[in-house]
DNA sequence: GGAAATTTGATGCAGTTGCATCGAAATAGA
DNA sequence: TCTATTTCGATGCAACTGCATCAAATTTCC
């Protein structure tokens, strides 16, 4: 009646759910450490310094963050505030607008991957060889 | 310098993020479209039913289930609050409580659970084989 | 061209989380 | 024993998220 998935299945979406929470709150808790911003912030100046100058439109970032739309929005609020991120509104639809990473946002994205790239590399590197890095990212790919 | 983490670490985590992020929402969806309420209620009533008659105090749910003091604090008032879980003050100590599920939280587990285990079917049993899943689960093992 | 449908982004409100801190009980240490 | 420290759980406040909905601009389709 249940269709129960098989164990293997249920024990992967266990340790998949309990893995990234234990290397998310370590990443974390090294950014705040540093008094960094959250990774959220790293996420978007990192899609919008690779987009470079032509900018992203919200919407864009948005589905590349896998974000709500209205996350996002109060998200490109706060990263304007922190003068991170420019928005101009896109002449090509009025209704619309343009995301850029401004020079502070460049630095900034900077100064939060040496902190970040270290604690990936403590929270994964250290566990695992190369190999299984790969074979785990593959696997992972699979479940998008 | 910066002591970069190699790519397949970095791949790894950017994965794990990712694909825990897409399965997570596809499986909270499902609970959402059947009124049904959050992952978060369903983890501790399924450990408050696993403790049995002895219940839990709250800092051991609390560690099982990697949250944070004062949002379990909070969980269990809403847990109480929908007569799922009992809260009694400890004898063996003043300051603490015993949490145990009741009868009404057994039956909502079970409910949830036919939900959640077809959509965990659903969002990860049907993209990995069986070997491939344990393969996955093993990976995820070494990161705690 | 013009009405209807869709897309884009913002926002009020309620619920949740994070942070700091509190009070009370238990334990440690002199 | 009597004070100092630690543990246990709650809570005020600010920040963030989810939901529903809105307004404006664009696209669709007749």
């Amino acid at each position: 009646m249940t269709r129960e998935p098989d164990e293997a299945t249920v024990a992967a979406w266990i340790g998949l759910s309990r893995a990234q929470r234990v290397a998310m709150d370590r990443i974390e808790a090294r950014l705040k450490a540093k008094k960094l911003p959250p990774l959220s912030w790293y996420d978007a100046l990192w899609e919008l310094d690779k987009a470079g100058e032509a900018g992203l439109r919200p919407y864009e970032l948005e589905r590349a963050m896998l974000f709500e739309q209205y996350n996002l929005s109060r998200l490109a609020q706060r990263l304007q505030k922190a003068g991170l991120i420019s928005r101009e509104t896109c002449q090509a639809d009025a209704r619309g607008q343009t995301l850029k990473i401004t020079d502070a946002g460049r630095e900034m994205r900077r100064r939060m991957w040496e902190t970040y790239s270290r604690a990936i590399g403590e929270a994964v590197g250290t566990k695992l060889s190369v190999t299984e890095a790969r074979s785990l990212a593959g696997l992972l790919r699979k479940l998008e």
